[in-house]
DNA sequence: ACATTGACCTGAGAGC
DNA sequence: TGCTCTCAGGTCAATG
């Protein structure tokens, strides 16, 4: 599920519940999460530490521990955060718990194992080495760069947008909103698009991972003409009420709207 | 350079 | 009820 604007929601749920707090203990529960660093390593050097400042960089989510390191937190397809109480049920599949002085608990749960995490020592390093495109909600991403990107490509206008080599952040979800706010074919060459495409679809992508950031990226919250909650066989386009089409793109299944796109 | 496919993982839901 | 199949918001490597 993880994409820009749930990783966006992961920190604020972060900064909210569990930062500044002191951690007693660490509890790796699964090494296959762990990504440079060993489940020993994590015990012997996360306790004692207190939970500090976070920052993010597409879909990966940076969290500082006591000024002295960071730990990058990839959430794969179904990772998220749990804070939760002593009196309180802990999450279904933690792969590594935090736990506080306090008594409270955060947990890094990933059912399908495929999240990771590292400890770094500098996130631009880390972000390099991912081979990462600037954040795809980065205020200092003019129109000029965002053609730069992606007019020189030939890949469809879909793959290009989740591709985290250009743009770090835009997944499979987005992609098709932002394409279909933008009345743009996800099948579309890049280089086939106009001046105006290009305008529509990087103003589009602005808002449109704002607005899900704002709605909590929950879909009963999304905007009135969102695709987000019609991506289902039958579903029916906010906008113009045909039926929603499916097809295969880079793999991935693709909803959208043949005649508003 | 790019599309496609399968692998990595687990579990939910559909159809029988 | 239980089985099988397909699919899922991510990424990587191999192949054409």
């Amino acid at each position: 599920m993880p994409e820009l604007p749930d990783v966006e929601v992961f920190k604020r749920y972060y900064e909210r519940k569990a930062q500044g707090k002191f951690v007693s203990e660490v509890r790796p529960k699964d090494d296959k999460v762990l990504g440079n660093v060993s489940a020993a390593s994590l015990r012997e050097r996360i306790p004692e530490n207190r939970t500090g400042k976070s920052s993010r960089h597409g879909k990966h989510l940076f969290v500082e521990m006591s000024g002295k390191f960071w730990l990058a937190f990839h959430f794969g397809m179904t990772g998220y955060f749990c804070f939760y109480r002593e009196d309180e049920p802990p999450s279904d599949h933690p792969r590594l718990i935090f736990d506080f002085e306090e008594g409270s608990h955060l947990a890094f749960d990933c059912q399908r194992r495929l999240g990771e995490i590292n400890l770094i020592g500098d996130k631009k390093d880390f972000v390099e080495s991912k081979g990462l495109g600037p954040d795809a909600l980065n205020a200092d991403l003019s129109l000029d760069d965002f053609k730069e990107v992606f007019s020189g490509s030939r890949a469809m206008a879909k793959s290009a947008l989740m591709d985290q080599s250009k743009l770090a952040g835009v997944g499979n979800i987005y992609a098709d909103e932002i394409l279909f706010q933008a009345g743009v074919h996800p099948r579309e060459k890049c280089s086939d698009l106009s001046d105006e495409e290009f305008k529509e679809i990087y103003e589009q992508m602005a808002r449109v991972l704002e607005q899900a950031i704002d709605a909590e990226v929950k879909p009963d919250k999304m905007p009135e003409d969102f695709l987000l909650p019609h991506r289902e066989p039958g579903g029916r386009c906010p906008k113009c009420s045909k039926e929603v089409e499916k097809v295969k793109v880079s793999g991935r299944g693709s909803y959208f709207c043949p005649s508003c796109q």
